[in-house]
RNA sequence: GGCCGAGUGGCGGAACAGGCAGACGCAUCGGACUUAAAAUCCGAAGUCCCGCAAGGGGCGUGCGGGUUCAAAUCCCGCCUCGGCCA
């Protein structure tokens, strides 16, 4: 009984492809290439989940079905396999990381080759490999001898003309002033502290003390979106702001290249969007506030002209004359707004608390106050400290600014929902038009002084947070906001006292993390005589790549905020140096961030011994043409691959500005549907919309969502589908249609124990259903729920293909009787031709679900047949390969194939064999559907109208009715409008 | 609160550029094959009303309006859900 058995097919083909090397590719310039690539995994110990497949099957798909239209195609699979749950199984246990991380890749290989999918296994890769990590060290490198120009112009590769480049930092040109700084022993002309110290400032990567989340319980640093609440979102263990030295990229200086060549590139709108938002370019100004210097602490105090304390007004002449200045000067504070129209709306300044202005300005008096509230400050995370739906909280510092524009006395405080990091960590408030300012203006009683008009109303509103009409603005009065930014933008140039600024909500990337399990920095720390860092850093060179993590004794953490690598083994720590120094290892270690960053790079070249990658292949290979992965990454993954990227080709290293040409995201699937009803502990149900509040000592129904919640205390219990019916819009209990229940997919996850293991849905019913289910559930871009029911559907439908050609009733495999080498009819070939124009034309839109409808209609009608040419299905065999290659390689080799059909040529169309003769047009009557008439093809608007006419019910409708206008859509529809 | 996306039968979904709403699949129901079942094959089906029936009619793409001969599709105003950001 030669039924249609997937395990026996998926395993003889799987291992067909595996002897013949079917999918190696190499470069072949005589042909057109492809490369489609998959977001590699990070390989859990949980193994391949139901939404990995999603989309492995979709560029599968496309590759398979490029091949086979002569492409030559570059589809790899790799391993994201650095990464934290390792190495907290390494704390735990003991166990190496590297070993956990083996046995998961793994599992995740021999799962994703049950699959059936065409990769070339021999560009695997890992980002944990040695010969990996070698390079990713080799680009940090690169972005360490990196500095960026922001006024260089040049002509790329791609023969685009742009301003701006990253450039060798031996190019760096180093001021005079810096050049004539010598320490002792120094000779001028030579690579002296200062320059050295001038040109790590400038580089791409650098060394900054930054603050970051410090969770002393768990012993390491968090990210923030680790943090809820100033909690740890594991252990819900307090976390503080501590500054450390950390390693940061300079992404802020690509961020305009970021947003503006997205252009190019074919992803949705929505994703260029998130990514524009994500780095949040705005355009506004920087002013300097001149400090007011009859403060006690300004006294005396010698400005950055060298001169003595100079009044306000001989200030702003000085200003005329010099400029603004490159840097906030002392004596100053400087600024950045998007809004300097509100200049005269300026009733107080806000310092960020870790500004160091602070200690310049705060009194005596307000110093306790000041100081306290910095450190309350300090405890709490970016994102606590500018939520808006809390209260606002600041000190005043006793110290006061002049405004530039008017002179008035401005007081300065330090409030947290001002940011070091944004701008210059100082803003003016202009209560009246801008809303924090406002709601902290009201909180402590300070001035709200309205200097902007909405359009079309009269003075007298408290605030306004829009664009309008300059009022109260001096000269300004009277301009429209655009106008008014620009003019005085303008002025404050002129006078030295301020400049247009761009700023991004982008900040530099942090790059240090204090795990085991990452990339170690290939940089050295200088000691000086007492084994103290002199501050000075060298590269490790590059012939001395990899620096390989050294064997630990175990992965406990170290308790401090010192790096586990700090416990490394001192052969590993110290080394000295040919001109006698002394040096330390960097003990942080990079982000798993980094490996994702250029994988796509090796995959072209991953056994290159020589370069990260050849140029040559890089020419031919890149970009990636598609690029499909979860919608987690849109944002921090392909923006930092971005930035890689483009460093690299501002280094000459790669030829293409851009890594990904086109990307999809693929959507979330959810779990099956599940219906939950809710029951008194006594039995009596209870509807969802009548849920009850749960007080100490009675239950008060509310209709109220909000108090779902407490839903949890009454017993939520699972029901089958056929305990409930639908009842209009909800859903209702069929003992008790009063009782609505809750019906919803929701996200697979394990405590809910709604997960599919796709080893189990592969036993029951092949890699083929698999494969086919997960591209027939909805778009690929959709969320959808699972359906076990629906792969039984697929499974089905692959039974009648295989029946369309086997005879299950026979004894062994062969071909049924019915598959005969005659000529097809007229009929059956139109048939044919429909089908693999429909699935073609599918296939390019990445649209495989309606494409399997297609091959789904076509099965049921050469079912019914007795006799199925073979030059019919033969072609539809090559149109199912691609989503079933397994059944596919058995059908086509039963059809008397002696090699795969992965390479066959694809089967094209003949739009003339399209035609039929006959063609039914729906008629309506003032828009309605009153009948259908069948017409030759080539029928006119007159011979459609007269059968129309001579239709029963359409004669009916027309009775005793005039005809007032005929609308004929050829060959599609016919319109009467009567009276 | 802001930005992006989506709401179509019992369920997943289809409908190209405004032209027959519900393709295809699941679930359901009926029939054939079978001693019986499974498997398979054939068929019905948005919903309400009229009719013995063939058939005919009303209503229908989240809600309310609008444009048009014609709206799931375009416009205006809402509601709900999802994602990202705050």
């Amino acid at each position: 009984m030669p039924r249609y058995d997937a395990a026996r097919i998926e395993a003889k083909w799987q291992a067909y492809w595996e002897s013949h090397q079917t999918f190696r590719v190499e470069m072949d310039p005589a042909k057109e290439k492809l490369y489609v690539l998959d977001m590699f995994p990070y390989p859990s110990g949980d193994g391949l989940h139901v939404g990995h497949p999603e989309g492995y099957t979709a560029t599968d798909i496309v590759c398979r079905y490029n091949r086979m239209r002569g492409k030559n195609v570059l589809h790899p699979m790799g391993w994201d396999a650095f990464g934290l749950p390792a190495e907290q199984h390494a704390i735990k246990t003991g166990t190496h990381p590297r070993v956990t991380t083996e046995k998961n890749i793994g599992t995740f290989k021999r799962q994703l080759k049950s699959l059936g999918f065409s990769y070339d296994w021999s560009r695997e890769l890992a980002t944990t490999d040695p010969d990996y990590v070698r390079w990713t060290q080799w680009i940090f490198l690169q972005l360490f001898d990196t500095w960026y120009d922001p006024d260089y112009p040049w002509t790329g590769p791609d023969g685009m003309r742009r301003v701006g480049k990253g450039r060798p930092i031996a190019e760096l040109p180093i001021p005079a002033d810096v050049r004539a700084v010598l320490a002792p022993g120094e000779s001028p002309g030579g690579e002296t502290i200062a320059v050295r110290k001038y040109r790590d400032a400038q580089r791409l990567a650098y060394i900054h003390e930054a603050p970051v989340n410090w969770c002393p319980s768990l012993g390491t640093v968090l990210a923030n979106e680790e943090v809820i609440d100033g909690k740890s979102e594991v252990g819900g263990f307090p976390v503080e702001r501590r500054p450390m030295r950390q390693w940061m990229l300079r992404i802020t200086a690509y961020a305009e290249r970021l947003i503006s060549e997205l252009e190019s590139l074919n992803w949705t709108e929505s994703i260029k969007t998130l990514q524009k938002n994500w780095i949040g370019k705005s355009v506004g100004a920087e002013v300097e506030f001149r400090v007011e210097s009859s403060g006690l602490r300004v006294q005396g105090q010698k400005d950055a002209q060298g001169s003595p304390s100079l009044g306000f007004q001989e200030w702003k002449a000085q200003r005329t004359q010099s400029g603004f200045p490159q840097a906030q000067q002392p004596g100053t504070l400087r600024i950045y707004t998007t809004r300097p129209d509100t200049l005269y709306g300026v009733t107080y300044m806000v310092l960020a608390p870790e500004h160091p202005l602070v200690d310049v300005i705060t009194t005596r008096e307000q110093k306790a106050a000041v100081d306290a509230y910095r450190q309350q400050a300090a405890l709490k995370s970016d994102l606590d400290r500018t939520d808006l739906a809390k209260d606002k909280s600041g000190v005043f510092t006793g110290g006061y600014v002049i405004n530039p524009v008017n002179g008035e006395q401005v007081p300065v405080w330090i409030a947290d929902y001002v940011l070091i990091s944004y701008g210059t960590g100082a803003i003016m408030a202009v209560p009246a038009h801008d809303e924090r300012d406002f709601e902290f203006a009201k909180q402590f009683g300070i001035d709200i002084k309205p200097v902007v008009l909405a359009p079309g109303e009269s003075p007298g509103a408290e605030s306004y947070f829009g664009e309008g009409i300059a009022i109260n603005s001096g000269d300004y009065t009277g301009l429209p906001t655009q106008e008014f930014k620009a003019k005085i933008t303008a002025d404050l140039t002129a006078a030295g006292l301020g400049r247009e600024a761009v700023n991004y909500r982008l900040r530099d990337w942090l790059f240090s993390r204090q795990r085991y399990w990452g990339e170690p920095f290939p940089i050295w720390h200088e000691l000086d005589a007492n084994g103290e860092p002199t501050g000075m850093v060298r590269t490790v060179s590059e012939s001395d790549l990899p620096v390989r993590l050294p064997e630990m004794e175990d992965y406990q953490p170290t308790g401090t905020p010192d790096p586990l690598l700090s416990k490394a083994p001192d052969d590993w720590l110290y080394a000295t140096a040919a001109d006698g120094t002394k040096l330390k290892r960097e003990t942080n270690s990079m982000p798993q961030w980094a490996g994702s960053c250029w994988y796509y790079l090796r995959f072209c070249d991953n056994k290159n011994g020589e370069q990260f990658i050849d140029p040559v292949k890089e020419k031919y290979w890149l970009p990636v043409d598609l690029y499909i992965g979860g919608a987690e990454h849109a944002v921090l993954h392909l923006l930092y691959s971005r930035f890689w990227h483009k460093v690299l080709f501002d280094r000459g290293y790669v030829s293409k500005p851009e890594p990904f040409q086109r990307l999809v995201n693929q959507g979330m699937i959810l779990g099956e549907m599940e219906f939950t009803g809710h029951q008194e502990t006594d039995g009596r149900w209870v509807s969802v919309t009548d849920t009850y509040e749960v007080t100490d000592d009675s239950r008060i129904p509310v209709r109220n969502k909000e108090v779902s919640a407490s839903l949890a205390s009454l017993g939520p219990k699972r029901l089958t589908q056929d305990q409930v019916e639908k009842r209009g819009d909800r859903w209702v209990l069929k003992e008790d249609p009063s009782i609505v229940v809750d019906a919803k997919s929701y996200k697979m996850s394990k405590s809910r124990g709604n997960v599919i293991n796709p080893d189990f849905v592969v036993k029951e019913y092949g890699a083929d259903a698999l494969r086919m289910y997960e591209m027939f559930m909805g778009p690929l871009e959709a969320t959808k729920p699972w359906s076990m029911a629906g792969v039984d559907g697929v499974f089905r439908f692959l039974g009648r293909v295989w029946r369309l050609f086997v005879d299950e009733r026979a004894d062994d495999v062969a071909l049924s009787s019915a598959v005969q080498d005659v000529p097809p009819t007229a009929a059956q070939l139109r048939t044919l031709h429909k089908t693999i124009k429909v699935v073609t034309e599918d296939l390019d839109k990445l649209s495989f679900n309606t494409a399997i409808s297609r091959m789904m209609e076509f099965t049921n009608e050469f079912t019914a047949m007795d006799v199925r040419p073979k030059a019919v299905l033969e072609p539809f065999v090559l149109l199912v390969s691609p989503l079933a290659p397994h059944i596919a390689e058995e059908l086509w080799q039963l059809l008397g194939h002696d090699s795969s059909l992965a390479y066959e040529p694809w089967p094209t169309f003949d739009p003339a064999l399209l035609v039929e003769s006959e063609i039914e047009v729906p008629v309506q009557i003032n828009g309605k559907v009153r009948g259908k008439v069948t017409v030759p093809a080539d029928a006119d608007q007159a011979a459609v109208e007269a059968a129309a006419k001579a239709h029963a019910t359409i004669a009916a409708n027309l009775e005793g009715k005039a005809i007032v206008k005929v609308i004929y859509v050829a060959g599609k529809l016919l319109n009467m409008v009567v009276k």
